[in-house]
This record gives structure tokens, sequence and C-alpha cells, in this order.
DNA sequence: CATGAATGAGGCTTCATTCAT
DNA sequence: GATGAATGAAGCCTCATTCAT
């Protein structure tokens, strides 16, 4: 529906996947093109006919797997009811995508901060409707008296998402293995009920 | 008193304080060997009379700046009694050594995480120290029953440190202005009382 | 027939005669990329799109120059009878290829000594077949009793070998000039006849 | 007696050791004045205060070992009386110091003949005077009837000099152990009596 | 739709060498 | 007699990118 993968030619789509591929073992800076063309089986010259960039390729690539990670939240909220309950629903789902999804964790824990241009990217507008979200559901909950009224709601979503995104690290960077629901049930806790005895 | 700067050759400090200065601006990997020493008023060759790498410049520039960093939090931390008031201190310092100093809060958050080869860096083992800090005090006030005894906390600590370094990541990416003490006190609030009504 | 030179994309060709005339006049590692690439009417960069290394470029290069060698002293050798004629013709032959192709006697006679990597390369097994060649022609001769039968044959060839390589040397370091044939049926009248009065 | 060993300045000394030793292991243009200074424990600095240049370093190591090389050889060769047997010494001699000292013979082997100063070098002269010996006594052979009388003594010279270096060059290439007395003898053999059947 | 030859800018690094102290 | 800080030239190589076919 999104109109895009309908007819993509061969190449394009190889590209992509391949670069996705790369993605998932090296960082972006150290990915040349070469090998994304001969990861691809195509020839370096053929990227600059469906890509303006190797950044341009980047950020359509992450627009494509964020585009997918957002829509699954999305659907995943409405069984929620309560607005703790969406949030509950979002730090788990965002845990899940994180872990599950290599590449789009990668991407946004650790190699697009690094870049000015992302922040005019595309896929920066993905990143900001994802937080958009969380920050509704956060002053619905407000609104609603669920969640204490004088709470900041923009510094309520630095840190669900800042809890998130740290708690993702050790897996992304060392590998090291994480219990999804214990983590997003922990951190949820944390946040909502406090630690203070 | 670190025994160190006593008598580093004048071209040592020129190449450290150069690169910390440009790194106040770029990244790492586009700040060029080229532009480290002419900023210094040195040559490119003097560069690798005292760092092996481009990265071990990177390392050593870090660790001396986490160096002072973790002492000042150290020393602050003394002044507080319970348990909690330490965490809200280091949530309040890391603030506004982050900011402050943007060099290490840019190679913390953005750059460091790149490469798996900073792990095994000296410098990390700084970060490794700072976390280690956080953690100690979290049990404490687990032992002391300031914190409620099934707090998990390893989690906490993720918690915490993931708020502190998103809560930064506008600021230091975009430049946005940030009351420091405001956010340290909003942060402490959700994560110590909840944000449930 | 070689199949080689038939679809070789121009540069690649351009790149090899470059570096073969360069070697005419210095030696290997005082020739630079930039000068090879230069003298090509080539970019530098394009060197390494052909060539793993600047090694590569010396040891392709050579392994042409030797195939070319040898294959001429094959087919010289099959119209000698008698091993020692055969042998006769070898050392000429060798004489006049050494001096009159600069680049593969400097290679073999100065260069490649140097280098352990040498013998591991393609090119150091052209060395070997022709060493080889010369072995056995030297056993046929025991064999066929034409060449005394105590002769250590492998001792034989050390002193052929050294011998073609030392009188070469003059002529290739000096430029001082050398009369093949005479130079070759004295050596060969050295080492069969013996000098012994 | 030669007036150097007196009073050298440990510096000097150490400098030319350290260079030796380490031209045991590697070739002189990987050899780096940094590591030469390292492994004498001095600094780079005080190379240039006794050697004009690394080369010149190269040429004053190999003139003392030099020397002593010919001195050696001298020596012995007053105990024969024939020019056959002078040459036969000579042969033996040389194989030996070549192998017992490794730094002679890859300089000469294998360093020198790359570089063309080197033949403008007072290391050569010795080479010559070394080569002259070697002519001096196949003259006298010729004279005295022991050689015959239609040898060219250049030509000779060239063999028995290349017999010599080729021999060498398995062992100090390759490390191949070589009998040498046996060696010796078989060249002696096979330039002297001749192979023919 | 795709190829593949070629570019060019610049990056990091090495090293012999000098000179003030 | 020796140090050590600093230079500068150049070397090799990488890589995103373009363009004719």
């Amino acid at each position: 529906m999104t109109g895009k993968e309908k007819s993509d030619p061969p190449g394009r789509i190889k590209i992509m996947a391949s670069f996705s591929g790369l993605m998932q073992e090296k960082d972006f800076s150290s990915i040349t093109t070469a090998q994304i063309a001969k990861n691809a089986g195509v020839t370096e010259g053929l990227i600059y006919k469906y890509f303006k960039d190797k950044k341009d390729l980047l950020y359509q690539v992450l627009d494509a797997h964020f585009q997918e990670f957002h829509e699954k939240i999305k659907i995943r909220i409405t069984q929620a009811t309560s607005s703790i309950a969406k949030l509950d629903l979002i730090i788990l789902a965002s845990l899940e995508e994180y872990l599950e999804n290599r590449l789009l964790s990668k991407i946004i824990l650790l190699e697009v901060r690094n870049s000015r241009a992302f922040f005019n990217s595309g896929a920066y507008k993905m990143v900001t409707i994802y937080a958009r979200t969380i920050l509704k559901i956060i002053q619905e909950g407000i609104a609603s008296g669920e969640i204490a009224a004088d709470t900041n709601p923009y510094l309520l979503r630095k840190v669900i998402i800042g809890a998130i995104e740290h708690a993702c690290l050790g897996e992304v960077i060392f590998g090291k293995p994480l219990d999804i629901e214990k983590t997003a049930a922990g951190i949820s806790d944390i946040i909502f009920n406090g630690v203070k005895a």
C-alpha cells in the first residue's frame, strides 16, 4: 500500500537487502560501497542509479524498517485501554523490536546520532512520529488522571526512551542476552511506581 | 596531583588541546590528523610520536576528561548522606558535566558506542567505574531500606543512566538549552516516586 | 594464446607497462605509486583496482615476463640434442634474456632476494620451474654418461646459475657491455672441461 | 691497529653493535633509525653525531666486518702453496665466512646490490680488493701452468664468485643447512676438473 | 536495466633527519 | 658526549562517486 514494493527493480531490492545485511554486522561508516555492491551481486555504479548517496541508501533502508516498526507498535497499542497499559506495551514492543531488528536498533542507538544530516532526513520524521506517539499517550494519561498531574510529559518521555535504549545497549553492543519481558516490566515498575521504599 | 601534566612536552599538550577543541564541533571520524596538527600548530608527524593512533589520541583525551569528571562526582557525593540524595547528586552532577563538557558527553553519548575497540580501551574502565559507583549506591539504598527491596539494582541503574543520557541528547545534538536543576529534579522525582497518580 | 591480454582493461595494461618501464631505471622500493600512475597516465587509485598491492603489481609483472622467458628457453632447448648442448643453450639464452630484459634480471638478481614474501608468490614458482628444468637436463646428462657420474647435480646447478647471474651483474649494475656469446662459451668451457691445465 | 677501536665513544660502539644485531634479522631498508637507537639504548639524534647517514652507518659497519673477513682469508691463503690450493681455500673460507657471518653475507648477497651508492662507498673498495686477490691468484695459476693458458681469468673469477654466492643463497634466505666442506670441494671439483665425463 | 572502467581527493602513517639544550 | 622535541616530505592506500556504453 505504500506504493514502493510494487515494481521495484531487482537491482534496487538487492542493494537494499545487501546493505541491511551488512548493517547487521558492521557499522555504517565501515561499510563500503564496494562491499554493498559485491554482496548484492551488482556493480557499484548501480547504487547511484537508485540512491543519491550512501547516506541516502541508509535513510531509505532505515525508513522502510522504521515504518514497519511503527506500524506494529500502533497496532498493538490499540489492544490496550489505559494509558499506562499503552506505555507498558510501547516499552515492551520497543525492546522486542530493538533486539529483534538489530539494524534498526543499531541505527537509532548508535549510528544516526553522529550525523546532523540525519535529522533533516525523512527517516528522522519517523522517529519523531514515534516520539510524538509516546508523548500523546502520556498527555492522555495525565488528562485522564492516570498519571500524576504535575508530571512533565517531555521529561517522562525522555526517561522512558532513555531507559529503553540504555537497556538494549548491552545486548546490542556485547550480545548479552536480555529477558525482554522482565526488563519491560521492571522499567515500567520503576517509572510508574517509583523505587522509593 | 595526577603527576601527568608536569613534564608533558609542549607538543603533546598542544595536540591534546587541539583535538579536544575539534571534538567540540565535529565528530571523531570527520576530524583529520591534518586538522589536528594544523590546529595545534604542530606537524602531523608529531602526533605519532605521542600517540599510537588517532584512536589512541581519542582514548587518552577521553581518559583525562573522564578522570576529572569522576573525581568531581565522587567529591560531591560525600556531601550527601542518604542513598537517594547521593543518586540525586549523581544525576545532577552528570547532567552538569555532560552539558558543560561537551567533549565528554559527545564521546560517551555518540562516538564511543560505535567502536568495539573502545570497550577494550583504558578509557572504558573509567566508564565502568562510574557505573559501578552508581550500582553500589543503589545497593546501599536497598540494604538501608531507602529503596524498595524488590528493585532490580541493575535495571534501576540502566533507567538512571538512560534517563541522564537521553535528557542530554537534545542539548548535545541540537544545542537546545536545558534547565539542568529542573531536569535533574524531574528525573529523580519520576524514578523515585513514580509517575502513577 | 595465454588468454590473458585479450580483455584486459586499458588501465591495467598501462599500469603494468608503466611499472615495467620504471623498473628498468630504478629499484622497486624507490618507485612510488605516484610515479607509476603518472607515468601510466592514470590515477593512483586505479592501481588498487587491479592490484592488491604494490608488491602484487611487481609479482604480476614479473610473472608475465618470466613466463615469456621460460617459454623461449624451452623452445630453444628442443633444438639441442645432447645434455651438454642443452645446458650450453640455457647458459646462452639466460645471458641473452637477462641482459635484454633488464626488468627480469634486475628483479631476479637484485630485488627479489630481499623479500621473503617473494618466495611465497606465484612468481617464485616460475623460478622454481626454471631451476627444475636445468636440474633435469643435468640428471639426463649423468644418466646418459655425458656428465661425470660422481657429479652432484644440485651443486652443478648452483654453479651454473651462479655463474650466469654473476656474469650479468656488472652489466646490470654498471652497464658494462658484455660479449654474450663469448661469455656463454667461456662459462660452458670452464664448467664442462675444467680449468686445470 | 686500525686505529679505530681505541677510543671510540660508547655511544658509537653501541649504535654499531645494535645495527649489526638488527641486520642479522631484518634487511636494511626495514630497519628504522628509531629501532637502531632503541636497541642501542641511545637516542636517535646520536646516530647523526657519528654517522652522516643511515647508509653511512651501514657502510661503516660493513667495512669493519669485511676487513676482518679479508684479513682471515689472506692469512689462510699463505698456508697454501699451489694456486689451485689457494683458490680452494678461498672458496672454503668464503663459504665459511658467509654462513657464519650472516650480516656480511646478507649485505653482499642481498642488500648492497640494490644501491648504486654502495659502489662509491668505502666498503665497496674492500669487495674490490677481495676480487682482486682472487684475480691475482688465477693469473699466477695461469702463469705457473697450473691453470689452462686459454682461460679467461675474469670469467673464471665470475664463475668462482658466482658459485660461492649462489651456493650460500639457500642457506641465507631459507636457513637450509649446508655442508660447507663438501660444497667447497664440489665447487672446486666442478670448476677445476670440469664435469664432462 | 545495468555494467565496469576510471577518477580524485584526501586519509593515516612512517621515517630519516635537524637542532637547541 | 648525549638528549629529546620537533620537522617535513612523502608513501601507500581507500572510497564514494561519475560516466560512457
